[in-house]
DNA sequence: CGTGCCAGGTGCCAT
DNA sequence: ATGGCACTTGGCACG
């Protein structure tokens, strides 16, 4: 990589403060914001948030992510999800304010604030990240919308579909056609096993499609998904809707291929250890 | 190893690598990991992901955060949610093949497996994360159902709720009651504006409801939240079902007190540039 | 462990 | 901006 040219530097590299003074933090936020780097800062803090809700988070050590788009993440050492956030399009203010370090995330409709009030900083790190953000995902509704469009028959043999998101009173249908006999059929997909608000979701639109047509054909709805839980198979059979078990395809060049260089050689390893930093498949 | 002292040592701090080699980045992975650190790495990867659905990440300059209680996150510069994760309780490790370090999480039930390979590594840090994880969040539906049982009135004179989370075939409903006149309510309650998805749900536990009882008498359905939609006050009306129009309370004591030092003495400041870094309120 | 549902859901795309 | 909905939704509480 380009990383030691004298042109224009793509990559500066990391900066990394250790156990900063919170002016030192300070200068170095500004910096970084201005160089558009995501900014890390771990350390003991307190944590406020009112908006749409209100929450507060008492004294303790968290990993603080500041991305240039304006999110803010307040991370623990469990959980997935952050402990506290806000969306991007916020804007981040930092200040020395009683001797700690408040770095302030508000943003306007809604109107929310984050505060992050440190208590002592351990780490700061300004990080040019960049790179592709486009990601490729199957195994979607849509895959699966694709499979029903290409391939009807599966669904019910002689099954037509007319449109994709077709409007009705109650919302968008995912797929609205009409089956050998010509009676129209609402088709609600879902890429997953699913419960009764999908099912009460269908209904929805079923009626709403029912309504539009004053004649007495009747209108069929069918849900097309992976499987069904007890509860939403008895609102199905009670609502005389019907079920297609059908599961979104996984695309051809994603699967196995991947992984299939089992043999190579693999230029370094550690010891294998217990629970982690293994070397082998 | 045990940084120094040999008594356990209460916050080891930071451990920060710059431009690790991927054998030096294995090392550290394996220490943190062993101390119940968080661990994050800044390097240009690409992501690959299989499991509930498959998903590829070309390469880029991103963050890698890895939890001790098996979480995994990798964040571009853009979005509040991470580009690709895996979830709590999955297994980390670490390898070097074909000259790059994978970093590869994986769990069962269901099977699913993200590979993260770094092609190189900027930047590796352990962080010691402690402290408390408890929130306090005010303004949920909890606070709304609690207000609604202090004062059933606000509802409608001469509401009384019977029940909360009443088991109906559709589900539980939120709160159940009965009118002045003795006629059932089935209760639904949202925290904030509604669409046709909150609508249908009601509908649902009144049907159900209706079901059960054999007698001619009507079921009463009730929306109380802040505000519906266009779409959904039409599918209440059409359904025969009502709309209260009540907001989860804030609690007392997090509202206004918590800045209200707006006076004090900032020990330091920086400047105020245009963006960010400021001092004032 | 599966089922069901709330969430400061987030994100995407439509009007 | 608001609305409607999918999402590797995540997380929790309960059977």
């Amino acid at each position: 990589m380009d990383r030691g040219t004298d042109a224009d530097p793509p990559t500066p590299g990391p900066t990394t403060l250790h156990a900063p003074t919170h002016r030192e933090t300070l200068w170095a936020l500004e910096e970084a914001f201005g160089e558009g780097a995501l900014v890390t800062v771990f350390g003991r803090c307190t944590v406020e948030y009112e908006g749409r809700a209100a929450s507060s988070l008492g004294p303790g050590d968290r990993l603080l992510i500041l991305k240039p788009d304006g999110s803010a993440l307040v991370h623990t050492d469990e959980n997935q999800s952050p402990v506290n956030w806000q969306p991007p399009g916020s804007e981040h203010r930092a200040a020395v304010r009683d001797g700690r370090l408040r770095v302030r995330s508000t943003r306007e409709n809604p109107d929310e604030r984050l505060d992050v009030r440190f208590e002592r900083v351990h780490q700061f790190s300004g990080l040019p990240v960049t790179g592709g953000r486009s990601l490729e995902v199957t195994g979607s509704e849509a895959d699966l919308k694709r499979r029903v469009l290409e391939r009807p028959d599966l669904v019910e043999a002689g099954f037509t579909p007319l449109a994709t998101e077709r409007e009705s009173a109650a919302g968008p249908i995912d797929v609205y056609g009409e089956d050998a006999e010509g009676t129209p059929v609402v088709v609600e997909l879902k890429r997953k096993r699913v419960g009764p608000d999908a099912v009460g979701q269908l209904k929805r639109y079923v009626e709403a499609v029912s309504r539009e047509r004053a004649d007495d054909r009747s209108v069929r709805g069918l849900l097309v998904a992976p499987s069904v839980t007890d509860r939403a198979r008895a609102m199905l059979e009670h609502d005389g809707l019907e079920f297609v078990a059908m599961a979104p395809p996984v695309s051809e060049e994603s699967a196995e291929s991947a992984e299939s260089d089992s043999s190579s050689d693999s230029g370094e390893s550690s010891d294998p250890s217990p629970s982690s930093a293994e070397s082998d498949d």
